[in-house]
RNA sequence: GGCCCGGUGGUGCAGUCGGUUAGCACGCCAGCCUGUCACGCUGGAGGUCGACGGUUCGAGUCCGUUCCGGGUCGCCA
C-alpha cells in the first residue's frame, strides 16, 4: 500500500525541520559516501528533495532497485549540516524511518540520461517520449503550453466568446491541403475527412447567430512537415466574430496575444499594439516574404532598371533583386557558405559583388557590372565597403530568393539583428486571385472564403480583365511574429451570389458553389451576418514564447518528420476484418 | 519526388594522408570513501563504425548502391 505523501518534493524548507513527513517520486540519483552512507535525490513534478540514508537497513533497499524507480519515504525533516543555496530545498533533508519501492525501474541502462535527454538522437526520444518528459527542461514547455491555453481560453471568454466544439468527423473539403479520410461502414466506397480547420462550422454559427466564437481547436492536414510544421495534426486558436470588420478581429487578437507573449514570453520587449500593417506587396517588395522578421533592418532593393542591358545571362529579361550591406569585412570562404546556403533554402543561385576602397566594384560577379557601378553606387547608396547580394529570376522567384538572402545575412553580420524582442506586424490585402504556375490560369490566392475588397462591384468591373482582377485584394490578414506565420484570417464572404460570382471568375459557377460548400452556401441564403474571424496556431506561439526552434518541443506526443508515431508505432497495419467492415482492398503494388 | 547534412559501445562526440589493440566524456558493473549535491578515487564490461557491394596487401576513413533520420524546395491556413 503506498502512503499518501504529506508533501511534495519541492515544498519542504527550514521551518518544517522536525516534522515526520512522507514524500513520494523517483529515485533521480544516489550519491554513496561511505558504507552506510548515501544521498538519494528525490524528484516529483515540483521539484526534488534530499534524503539521507544512514543505517544498513535502508541503504539494502536502495541498493536493491535501479534509479528511476519510484519509492515513499517517510521520514523525519532535518537541518542539513551542509546546505545547498541552489536548491529551494537545499536547507533541509529527510532522514528516512521507512522506504517503500513503489514501480521498480527495470533498467538498469536507460535509452538516455534523463538530465541529458534533449541531446539524445531525436528517433530515440520520441520512442521513449514519457522517458524524456520526465526531463524538466523537457516538461517545462509542455507546462508552459497548458498555462497558455488556459490563459487564451480565460482571455477570449472574457471577451464574450463561447468556446464550442465542432465535429472532428466531417466531409472532406475540396480546397487547400489534402485530407486525412476515415472510411465509413455504414456507406461503402464513402468517407469521413478530419478537418483542416473547423472553418465552415464556424462560418455556420454566425449564421445561427452565436456573436462571438471561439475554439482550441484540432486541425489534421497530410501535409510533409517542415522545422515549425508538425505533420498531421495541429491546435489552433480558432475565433470568429459576427457583425465584425477587419479592425475589430485584430484588435481584439492584438488585446489576447499581448498579454499572453507579456507573461509567457522569453523577451519582454513586445511590438506595442496596434501592430504595423504591412499590405502584402510592400511586404514582398521590401522583406521577399509575407513573413518578414522585423528584427532584421535590412531591405530588399530592386535593381532592375539599374542593370538593363546587363550581359550577365541570368539578369537578361529577369527581375533582379538586391540586398546590400556597409562595412563588409567578411571572406570568400563566408560568402561562399551565404550563396550555398542560400541555393539550398531557395533551389536558387545568387551572385555578389563588393566595392573596394575606391568605390570601384570588385569580386563575383563585378566584371558584368562595371559598367554600371555608378547607376548602381547612387540606387544602393553604396560605399567602400559594401557587400551586396542578388537576385534574379521572374519576380517572385527573385522576390522570394531575396528575402532568404535578406534573413541569412541579417542573422550572421553583426548589427543587423536585434533578435531579443518580438516584432509583430499583420500583412494585409493579400491578393484575391493569382495565376496559377503551372497552369496559367486565375486561381484563387489563398481562400475562396474571404470577401473581396470592394464587393460585387470590384468583381463586376474587373470582369474579363485578367490584369484588374489581379489586382483586387481580400479583406485577408496574416499575423507574422518574428518571421513566423502566427495567425491567419479574413472577412468572410457571406453573400451568396458574390460567392457565385468570386467563383465565376476562375472559371467555376454556382454549381461548383453548391458541390464544394452546400451547408454554407444554402445557410448564406437564409440571412447572413457579415463576419470576420482569425486562428492563431496555438503550436507556433508556444514555440515562440519558449523560443525552442523545433516544433516537437512544445508537443506533448509528436510524430516524427515523416508522420510516424513511434511510441505508438502508428500507423500500423489492421486485420484482414478490419478492412472488410470498411470495404478497403489493399492495392498490394502500393505496399513494394 | 528533388537537393543539402548526418548515421562510430546505452547516450553524446573525436577519429589526421587508408596502416598497431577504434579514443574521450557521461551512463552501467565491482571495490573504496560519513556531508555529497554534475560527489570523488581505483578497476572492469560493453563496438559486425546504418546495410550491401567495390577498390586495396590493408577501409570507420576512398568509390557505388541502398536504408534510416533531420533540414529544405515542391506541398501546406
Amino acid at each position: 500500500m503506498m502512503q499518501s505523501r504529506t508533501h511534495n518534493c519541492g515544498q519542504l524548507r527550514l521551518a518544517d525541520a522536525g516534522q515526520l513527513v512522507t514524500i513520494n517520486g523517483w529515485m533521480e540519483n544516489v550519491r554513496e559516501v561511505g558504507a552506510n552512507f548515501a544521498f538519494i535525490v528525490l524528484r516529483d513534478f515540483y521539484g526534488t528533495t534530499q534524503v539521507v540514508v544512514e543505517t544498513a537497513e535502508m541503504m539494502a533497499i536502495i541498493k536493491g532497485i535501479n534509479k528511476e524507480s519510484t519509492i515513499s519515504v517517510t521520514g523525519l525533516v532535518r537541518e542539513r549540516e551542509s546546505k545547498n543555496p541552489k536548491l529551494p530545498t537545499g536547507d533541509i533533508e529527510v532522514v528516512p524511518q521507512s522506504i517503500t519501492v513503489l514501480g521498480k525501474c527495470r533498467h538498469n541502462q536507460l535509452p538516455f540520461e534523463i538530465n541529458k535527454s534533449k541531446d539524445a538522437d531525436e528517433n530515440v526520444r520520441l520512442k521513449y517520449r514519457y522517458l524524456d518528459l520526465r526531463n524538466p527542461e523537457v516538461k517545462k514547455n509542455i507546462i508552459l503550453r497548458c498555462q497558455v491555453v488556459a490563459e487564451l481560453r480565460r482571455l477570449m471568454t472574457e471577451k464574450g466568446f463561447l468556446e464550442i466544439t465542432t465535429p472532428i468527423l466531417t466531409a472532406s473539403s475540396p480546397e487547400g491541403a489534402r485530407d486525412y479520410l476515415v472510411p465509413a461502414r455504414n456507406h461503402p466506397g464513402k468517407f469521413y475527412a478530419l478537418p483542416q480547420a473547423p472553418q465552415q462550422f464556424k462560418q455556420l454559427l454566425m449564421t445561427s447567430g452565436f456573436d462571438r466564437y471561439f475554439q482550441i481547436a484540432p486541425c489534421f492536414r497530410d501535409e510533409d512537415a517542415r522545422a515549425d510544421r508538425t505533420p498531421g495534426e495541429f491546435y489552433q486558436l480558432d475565433m470568429e466574430m459576427a457583425f465584425a470588420t477587419q479592425e475589430d478581429v485584430l484588435t481584439t487578437l492584438e488585446e489576447v496575444l499581448v498579454p499572453v507573449f507579456q507573461k509567457y514570453g522569453k523577451y519582454s520587449r513586445i511590438s506595442p499594439a496596434p501592430f504595423r500593417h504591412i499590405p502584402f506587396n510592400e511586404a514582398m517588395e521590401r522583406y521577399g516574404s509575407d513573413k518578414p522578421d522585423l528584427r532584421i533592418d535590412l531591405e530588399i532593393q530592386d535593381i532592375t532598371a539599374e542593370v538593363a542591358g546587363c550581359e550577365f545571362g541570368p539578369f537578361q529579361n529577369a527581375t533582379v533583386k538586391a540586398v546590400a550591406v556597409d562595412n563588409f569585412d567578411q571572406g570568400r570562404k563566408w560568402i561562399d557558405k551565404l550563396l550555398a546556403d542560400v541555393e539550398v533554402q531557395t533551389g536558387n543561385k545568387v551572385c555578389w559583388i563588393k566595392v573596394d576602397e575606391n568605390g570601384q566594384l570588385t569580386g563575383g560577379v563585378s566584371k558584368f557590372l562595371v559598367d554600371y557601378t555608378e547607376k548602381l553606387t547612387e540606387k544602393l547608396n553604396l560605399k567602400p565597403g559594401s557587400f551586396v547580394c542578388m537576385a534574379a529570376g521572374k519576380k517572385a522567384a527573385a522576390q522570394k530568393t531575396a528575402g532568404v538572402v535578406r534573413t541569412m545575412m541579417g542573422k550572421r553580420i553583426p548589427g543587423h539583428f536585434d533578435e531579443e524582442q518580438y516584432a509583430m506586424c499583420w500583412i494585409v490585402d493579400f491578393p484575391m486571385y493569382e495565376m496559377g504556375e503551372e497552369s496559367g490560369e486565375l486561381e484563387f490566392c489563398h481562400n475562396p472564403f474571404s470577401m473581396p475588397q470592394g464587393g460585387m462591384q470590384a468583381l463586376l468591373d474587373a470582369e474579363g480583365d485578367t490584369e484588374k482582377l489581379l489586382a483586387i485584394n481580400a479583406d485577408q490578414y496574416d499575423l507574422v511574429v518574428n518571421g513566423y506565420e502566427s495567425a491567419s484570417g479574413a472577412v468572410r464572404n457571406h453573400d451568396p451570389e458574390i460567392m457565385v460570382k468570386a467563383f465565376q471568375m476562375v472559371g467555376l459557377g454556382e454549381e461548383d458553389v453548391k458541390a464544394k460548400f452546400p451547408a454554407m452556401y444554402n445557410a448564406f441564403t437564409y440571412g447572413a451576418p457579415p463576419h470576420a474571424g482569425a486562428a492563431p496556431g496555438v503550436d507556433r506561439l508556444v514555440m515562440l514564447l519558449t523560443g525552442e526552434e523545433s516544433i516537437r518541443e512544445v508537443i506533448t506526443f509528436p510524430m516524427n518528420k515523416t508522420a510516424q508515431d513511434l511510441m505508438m508505432d502508428a500507423p500500423t497495419a489492421v486485420s484482414q476484418k478490419q478492412l472488410d467492415d470498411v470495404h478497403i482492398l489493399i492495392n498490394e503494388e502500393h505496399l513494394k
